[in-house]
DNA sequence: GAGTCGACGTTATACGTAAAACTTGGAGGC
DNA sequence: GCCTCCAAGTTTTACGTATAACGTCGACTC
């Protein structure tokens, strides 16, 4: 019961059993078999009940030189994907006991220019994604374990990836397209140097010109809802002939795309098909409803985390990219033959 | 020089600089001034600079008995608003040598029913939402400081509060819609039990019905816009006089909402004007744009984050509700006298 | 020249836990 | 009767840090 106000440690729970603090520890930890006879185990365990006994985890990973604790690096955390990812990484974290702490992006949180001092926690390890790069370098400095999510495999020194199959993704929105006689193709890219959206440009590309009489312009835009307006508002103006299709390395870009569509007096899709690429909360309030690749971000969370476990295991994490799903919605149609 | 592979401790720094560890702590921690002559105190930092120093975060939360650490309660981090606090909680704690850590609401994160398991970071306050109430017995529990974001200032005894003024917010929907002269009125509210919507019901009926010739009717709808979809189908197509403003609880709601008035075949806002409330993203995608009050959610961050740091010193937090503001777009207008 | 004081350190200790190393009191074998 | 072994613990130590308490040396006072 020690001093009143003072949380109760191992050493009042030993007092209160009637034992030495390394039995409450064994039993604690559930290594005591063999070693601490049942009838005291449950003493222990009552005893460590009635004053609301919780293990002092800065004790603990003192002690043990790990904490238990990840770092999860993400551009922002009002981007809803990163939001998915995060809950997917902390759910299978709880499930082995490890924490997440998040870092999203050193603009976004203000002149800590080190993650680690941001995030008081000492750390096992990190979970990367691609698109914080800036963060990355920093990171690096410290040897821990590494993990990348959506970022080149050849690029990535020895951190192991996970990623989502995006050129799965780039090819069916393609084929949808093409299948629905579209030939004249607009990319609205997104300017941010990361592997992913490379990923989409190369792919687009590949895809669509082994298909006789295509062709495929492409409009930059920073990521934002404005600058996909201005920028497809710009391309859509601009003299030669006008594509049937629009295809948008994200859903916010769409929206964004959707805007500078209606203020031309266009119509989706009577006179051009847009398409995007999450499947966020957005794509479905959109009107028409957004045809757009669904991305997991939650299971992409998951295997970020189950790999990085892996690695702090020694084991190998599991390959294979993320499978993801083409959802038509009413933005695509075959273009009318005007 | 240690054994390698090892993290260099204060006393590898000590060695390395010719002086004792004691004096490395006092140097690194900043209080060496007239106990360290400024030539050592030099020494020592280009000591610690060289070995790559850094401290160990668990041996100084266990000297210190505190963790500069705090814990966010929230429903759900894939909702914008909360994803919003987060940065801004984040930003103040990271001025003050804090970190934030998250627990996003038992059901996100799976069977962890503690959250100071959940978070392995051992904590110095908490910060809680009062729509993550179910969190919030199991806190009780240790008596840590806490913070409550947009709860009963009446209700959550003792602990302080953070509040927007929602009441000013509903307010000034209210009399933006009567001004265009609106009489009847449909309200769309989450069914979720938290002060934050309580406050909305009670201001609205306040003060529409202050003014002679007004009514308000009231349908419920869980978070989501497929319930508001739902919801708002069956309370327009409901026998009675038809609104001409729908007010709702959120964004969120309202993009539902929208859905349900374009299937119907009305249009907004000709037949009916609709409000939202939070100025999402989604609220300048959706067409007409919409009308709502943006609740700065950062400055909710910020400010909870400013009244823990303010009870952990012993002083009193600011008082006073975070003002919002009304952002008029399309989706209000003068109802049609037909 | 004894006492005082300040500058510049050092030594020692505590924080709470986990676990290795040690103790003790029988039971069982031969 | 002595040795071995096991169950059931206890004692001790280390993790890395911050800081209270203690030294030491020279300069200065009177």
């Amino acid at each position: 019961m020690a001093r009143g106000s003072t949380r109760p440690t191992s050493r009042d729970v030993a007092q209160a059993a009637g034992v030495s603090q390394a039995a409450v520890s064994l039993v604690l930890g559930d290594k005591w078999r063999g070693r601490v006879s049942a009838a005291t185990a449950e003493r222990v365990r009552e005893a460590a009940r009635d004053l609301g006994y919780r293990p002092n985890l800065a004790a603990r990973n003192l002690r043990l030189g790990r904490t238990r604790t990840v770092l999860l690096v993400v551009p922002a955390l009002t981007n809803e994907f990163f939001a998915g990812v995060y809950t997917g990484a902390a759910r299978v974290a709880a499930r082995h006991g490890f924490g997440v702490v998040l870092y999203p992006s050193p603009a976004g949180i203000g002149p800590a220019r080190d993650p680690f001092a941001s995030a008081q926690a000492a750390l096992d390890g990190v979970i990367a994604s691609s698109m914080a790069a800036d963060a990355l370098t920093e990171i690096r400095g410290d040897q821990l374990p590494l993990v990348m999510l959506d970022s080149d495999p050849a690029g990535s020194l020895g951190a192991a990836t996970v990623n989502l199959d995006i050129t799965d993704g780039v090819r069916q929105i393609a084929d949808h397209l093409l299948a629905q006689g579209h030939r004249s193709f607009l990319h609205l890219a997104a300017d941010v140097p990361s592997w992913t959206f490379e990923v989409r440009a190369r792919e687009l590309a590949d895809r669509v010109t082994t298909t006789p009489g295509t062709s495929v312009r492409t409009a930059h835009s920073a990521l934002s809802i404005e600058a996909a307006l201005t920028a497809t508002t710009t391309a859509l103006t601009a003299p030669g002939p006008h594509p049937t299709a629009l295809v948008c390395d994200d859903d916010k870009l769409a929206a964004g795309a959707y805007k500078a569509i209606r203020r031309l007096g266009l119509r989706i899709p009577d006179d051009i098909s847009v398409t995007g690429l999450d499947d966020l909360a957005l794509a479905t309030a959109l009107e028409p409803e957004l045809t757009t690749v669904r991305l997991d971000a939650e299971t992409v969370g998951e295997r970020g985390m189950q790999a990085l476990l892996a690695v702090l295991d020694g084991r190998t994490p599991d390959a294979g990219d993320i499978p993801v799903t083409l959802v038509v919605r009413g933005s695509t149609a075959p273009p009318n033959a005007s």
